[in-house]
RNA sequence: AGAGGAGUGGCAGAGUGGUCGAAUGCGGCGGUCUUGAAAACCGUUGUACCGCAAGGUACCGGGGGUUCGAAUCCCUCCUCCUCUGCCA
């Protein structure tokens, strides 16, 4: 969330940026945010004067009890019953001050970042590079979701049987690929040194609350009810948590881990037409990447793990293009974004493949991530993330424009995890 | 899952109703001494909020309560340890 001192500071430029969002009612909010501020302020500076009376009385009751002059102790106690009723009044105005505050700051987005261009949909998205060449498929290609039936490597129905719709089963060789793909992506982290964290997939609420799920996205996550645990929907979420109440020291910076986790999302009335097959599934394999570092290099960070994450697509053989979100498409909580979407040749369109973000201290405010440097000063420190790579939509790729009228080749970097070079 | 024990500063560990944000030791930082280092000695060493500042307030696993006053008493939740049970 937003700090009130960033909004108090620079108002003009936080209501303009809320604005290329096209937030709405952001100055009535922005106003609103910073009464309560006030509010919160003077209920504070009242009851700490209240209280540093009333603790002084109490020590002066201390005193006269020890002298034994019980009479005058008794006459003194009568007047911290009165402050006591006015210190409640007073923390009552300042926790629900509070309270609201900070209901009131987790609805407001994060403030993009000035490269953001201002738009409404993806479609006023900027498109800032294409790379490698779309390739021109035979006659009788296929989309995946009939490769997978002909090569029997993906069973929807099987799990739509032991589990529902959105739970495919990988079978022989598509559970191989599955596998070569997640040593691959850790492997190319790891060789960039990212360090390789295996994190648990459920998570609890102060978790959610801290990389931003919840409040408002609470119906996207499976929820373990018996033992109030959710199931992550990335692992961006335990890896960013790791570091939820920690001051790191500035030599720490930057923290490069790197973990793959399946991702579970319920998507609640997101189908259609248009997510077949791997395109939108409820549970699905995610390598993602991570970085926490000092706030003057997080955009330098950025423009890296976006190298990386393309490097990635070129060593793949797949035709990508990265696209700069506009205001409107961009996510809640990050201040610039980058999509990786690849070309599918059968499905005749773009497919979004990765997203690198940078979050500034929209996350580490929640989470109070900071860092301590040599000033000894502690300050909150920049974190960003991206997904390095999610497999569903590459091998619908892989599958789709790889084919050929007697199987799908396998690119080349995959086939020494692969073990084998064609389906 | 059942029975018992325990959670205090970076770590170890005292403190069982007031002068306790908290002894002491270790570690860290600064200094004296030294050619340098070690040792010794001296000083310093948590986080957050309010305040222009001086300063104030809160925090002893989390939350709630009793009391003029809580690290200390009560309730509740969490975590860890030991034993029993179950188990990849």
């Amino acid at each position: 969330m937003l700090l009130v001192n960033q909004i108090r500071d620079n108002y003009a430029g936080v209501l303009a940026g809320l604005q290329k969002r096209n937030f709405q009612n952001a100055e009535a909010i922005l106003a609103e945010v910073l009464s309560l501020d006030d509010l919160r302020k003077s209920s504070q500076t009242q009851r700490d004067q209240m209280q540093a009376e009333s603790n002084a009385i109490s020590k002066q009751i201390g005193m006269l009890m020890r002298e034994g002059k019980t009479a005058e102790a008794n006459e003194i106690k009568e007047r911290t019953a009165q402050i006591k009723i006015q210190i409640k009044e007073l923390e009552d105005q300042n926790s629900t001050a509070e309270e609201s505050l900070k209901a009131l700051l987790y609805t407001i987005p994060n403030v993009p970042h000035s490269s953001v261009p201002a738009g409404k949909s993806a479609e006023d998205n900027e498109v800032v590079l294409e790379n490698g060449e779309i390739p021109v498929l035979y006659e009788g290609n296929q989309p995946h979701w009939e490769l997978i039936k002909k090569y029997d490597i993906i069973d929807f129905d099987l799990g739509v049987k032991i589990t529902g719709a959105g739970f495919p089963v990988y079978k022989g060789k598509g559970a191989r690929l599955q596998r070569a793909l997640v040593n691959f992506f850790l492997d190319e982290a790891m060789a960039q040194g990212y360090m390789e964290i295996q994190p648990p997939i459920l998570v609890n609420e102060d978790s959610g609350y801290g990389t931003g799920q919840l409040p408002d996205k609470e119906g996207q996550m499976y929820f373990a009810s018996a033992d109030n645990l959710y199931l992550i929907p990335t692992a961006e979420v335990p890896l960013t948590n790791l570091y939820r109440d920690v001051i790191l020291s500035e030599e720490d910076l930057p923290v490069k881990n790197v973990g793959f986790t399946p991702c579970f999302r319920r998507e609640a009335g997101s189908w259609g037409a248009h997510v077949r097959g791997l395109n939108r599934l409820h549970q699905f394999d995610k390598v993602e990447i991570v970085q926490i570092t000092h706030p003057d290099k997080s955009y330098e960070t950025l423009e890296s793990m976006s190298s990386y994450v393309q490097g990635l697509l070129q060593k793949l053989e797949l035709p990508y293009r990265v696209l700069r979100l506009c205001g409107g498409d961009m996510g809640f909580t990050s201040a610039l974004t980058y999509d990786m979407e690849v070309y599918s040749a059968a499905q005749e369109r773009w497919l979004e493949v990765s997203s690198v973000s940078n979050f500034e201290t929209y996350q580490s405010n929640r989470l109070k991530l900071r860092f301590k440097g040599e000033d000894k000063k502690t300050q909150l420190a920049h974190s960003l993330n991206g997904s390095a790579l999610a497999l569903p939509r590459i091998v619908a790729s892989i599958l789709e424009n790889n084919q050929t009228p007697d199987g799908i080749t396998m690119p080349k970097v995959l086939q020494p995890y692969l073990g084998f070079d064609k389906i």
